[in-house]
DNA sequence: GCCAACGTTGGC
DNA sequence: GCCAACGTTGGC
């Protein structure tokens, strides 16, 4: 299966990437929306390439990279009645929303902001910049993925 | 903080 | 199964 490319939305107030670089690794928890449910389960793979986005802030922007290191599993959020992101409707022996694991990989010398991408014609058919696209996982074309890292001052890693 | 766009819920 | 109401997302 060849790799595959995604974006990750965060609200840096809420989780940044500098928190993820600090912390090494994460678990993607708190996802409540079914087609990202159904990429993790059916399309995420260990890996595959993340394109770190900062949304709801002052500059929105991908801000770096991430690899997935863990594939879906059951988010235990779901079953802590004291969780933000509790619902009572999922049973633990069937689970309704799964989380992944993503890694720190690097930051960008320069944030690519979303103004950028809208503004240049080789990203008008990225989900991202879509009139009222709201995913907060979403697959990335390679080419839009490996142009906004060059955008970003780093080279592609070769992996 | 506004509001457009979208997903979900629930009454019928 | 329609659709209005509501909640959330996220840029501006």
């Amino acid at each position: 299966m060849p790799k595959r490319y995604w974006l990750f939305k965060s609200e840096p107030s809420a989780y940044s990437l500098e928190d993820l670089e600090r912390d090494t690794s994460t678990f993607w928890d708190g996802i409540r929306n079914y087609q990202v449910r159904n990429s993790f389960r059916d399309d995420v793979q260990r890996g595959d390439a993340v394109l770190f986005y900062h949304s709801s802030c002052k500059v929105p922007a991908a801000v770096g990279l991430a690899k997935v290191i863990g594939l879906a599993e059951p988010d235990p959020t779901q079953f802590d009645a004291k969780a933000k992101y509790y619902d009572a409707g999922s049973k633990r022996d069937d689970p309704r929303w799964l989380g992944v694991t993503i890694e720190f990989v690097s930051r960008f010398p320069r944030p690519v902001p979303l103004e950028e991408l809208k503004s240049d014609e080789r990203f008008d058919t990225m989900l991202l910049v879509q009139r009222g696209q709201r995913l907060s996982v979403q697959p990335v074309e390679k080419a839009h993925f490996d142009a906004i890292v060059k955008m970003g001052g780093k080279a592609t890693k070769k992996s």
